[in-house]
DNA sequence: CTGCTACTAAACTGTTCAGTTTAACCTTGA
DNA sequence: TCAAGGTTAAACTGAACAGTTTAGTAGCAG
């Protein structure tokens, strides 16, 4: 039974834990500012383990960042009802997405990304991959469906997208990212979006 | 005579190059990057002198963003015609924010900012107060009057100024501090500065 | 009981780097 | 000519930390 029970971890019992203690430590001290001891710690696996699952610090990091933006893909934006019309959608997208954008998963990403950019790029690279650019080009499916209907002007939906999600980091996110503010209530989110959805459709709805 | 000459540095000879020595290694490296000895050599000074003028290294970080942060401002977006339409100066200003937004110094400040935000706060803060917010600021007087004269229809100028600096970003920034894309031609960036036109008129203008 | 595999704790290596110290060296002004 | 203050190179200290090694333990299969 030993090999067949739970998720099939490729190998050794404590693959999961490593990638567990991984994901705590770096989303709360980036990946600088982790120890491989305090990882080794909250996993509670001896870094020999630890190492003999990854080869270095990077390799982890990586790995870390991979699922979680699997994991990001699959919750956020998932599905947009293609037949509602163009209020009703960007409602809802503008609503979770501002709430994404917001959340301590996301910044702390971000933060991170940007801070290793230097010192890995292919890191920043693949995060923008997994996650604005696939919310991005799946908006994008959405926006031609919506031109052809008649529903929206016939602009670049790209960029529609593009500024659509811009409108969404309106006041909150920059105070968010340089710290300025922590936390965010309801009533100041929905506000954002709610002008997010009004400017785009002012813009672009027939 | 020696005291009088040039613009008065505070103590001793070498205080201006220490601080040009800090700002490219800094600008260059960000903070934790950056390592004193190097910024000790690009000044063409001894370590013990930079010690002599700051305590440690997070000072003369400080120091740096403050002047580099002072200088920003007065350049740029430093006057806008308070009396042109706002077509106009929504164009002029989106051209000089987009650009801005994707200069080599504006990305590095950013980065070197957000990835510092857990190790010292109070950086973050000060560099949102000294550029966004006071960017915000001078938009928000204008955008006042204009509401004031009828030009735009009478919304929170606080996010009108929120969502037109957030649509300077579009399509590029992302790019730009992830890495993806690191040169942008003119063609790009007025594409993007006139779209935010576009779709800041097409809400606001009366 | 044997042998194998995963795992562990802890010590160790080597490097990087902030910040200090030392002893000497200019420059300038009296 | 002397003294003082700013400056210097270079060696040093101490801490942090990635990654390795060692010697040994726990559990399971045959």
């Amino acid at each position: 039974m030993s090999a067949h029970t739970s998720t099939a971890s490729p190998k050794g019992r404590k693959y999961e834990d490593v990638l567990g203690g991984a994901r705590e430590i770096f989303l709360r001290d980036g990946f600088e500012g982790a120890s491989v001891d305090d990882i080794a710690r909250a996993a509670g696996v001896s870094k020999a383990t630890l190492y003999s699952y990854f080869s270095d610090k990077r390799e982890l990091f990586r790995e870390v960042t991979r699922v979680e933006c699997e994991r990001m893909a699959e919750t956020t934006l998932a599905r947009i009802d293609f037949n509602a019309p163009p209020r009703e959608v960007f409602t809802t997208a503008a609503h979770s997405l501002t709430r994404f954008l917001l959340s301590n998963f996301s910044l702390q990403m971000f933060r991170t990304c940007v801070a290793e950019a230097a010192r890995f790029p292919e890191l920043g690279q693949a995060f923008y991959q997994n996650g604005p650019e696939m919310g991005r080009a799946r908006m994008v499916v959405y926006l031609k469906l919506a031109i052809e209907r008649g529903q929206l002007h016939d602009v670049d939906p790209d960029m529609i997208a593009e500024q659509f999600s811009e409108l969404c980091r309106a006041r909150l996110w920059s105070r968010a990212i340089f710290g300025v503010q922590t936390s965010f209530s309801e009533a100041e989110i929905n506000e954002v979006a709610n002008h997010a959805v009004e400017t785009v459709l002012a813009r672009f709805a027939v």
